[in-house]
DNA sequence: GCCAACGTTGGC
DNA sequence: GCCAACGTTGGC
């Protein structure tokens, strides 16, 4: 089991959207970095939901529900997309600022590399990262 | 609105 | 293959 994080400006698909659709088909992606991380995604993965730009905050926590195939918005055969289901909306959002105050947290992709939009985040983060959620 | 950090493009 | 110029992302 690994664990991933994704970026969305909340303007343009936000949280809330994601749960009222119920399932999201993650396409757009244009970075190899990011579409490196996809295809590493297994099945039932676990992917925290971050805001960006406004908020700035993870929201919620995602499960991947099918793995990478060709992205069907282009047909550049080199971008995939995967699919993702809301698993539950955190008690509590967890800022960047939060995050960056937090000394176990300093290898954290998403501060590192704050342009990536699909990170891994390691099982001993993830976990400190949900219970700062609570 | 600014700018740092990257990624990409294209001339040489 | 190098690197300058340019474009984009996203935090501040």
């Amino acid at each position: 089991m690994n664990y991933w994080l994704v970026k969305s400006e909340p303007f343009k698909y936000s949280w809330d959207d994601f749960v009222k659709e119920g399932k999201s088909v993650w396409d757009g992606v244009r970075n190899y970095q990011a579409r490196n991380n996809m295809k590493a995604m297994k099945k039932g993965d676990w992917v925290f939901f971050y805001h960006s730009n406004e908020g700035m905050e993870v929201v919620g926590l995602a499960e991947v529900l099918t793995e990478f195939y060709q992205d069907p918005t282009t047909e550049d055969p080199r971008w995939v997309v995967v699919e993702l289901i809301p698993k539950q909306k955190l008690e509590k959002t967890v800022s960047l600022k939060t995050m960056k105050a937090d000394d176990r947290l300093q290898s954290l992709a998403l501060i590192k590399q704050s342009r990536l939009s699909v990170t891994p985040v390691l099982k001993a983060e993830f976990d400190i990262i949900l219970s700062l959620a609570q």
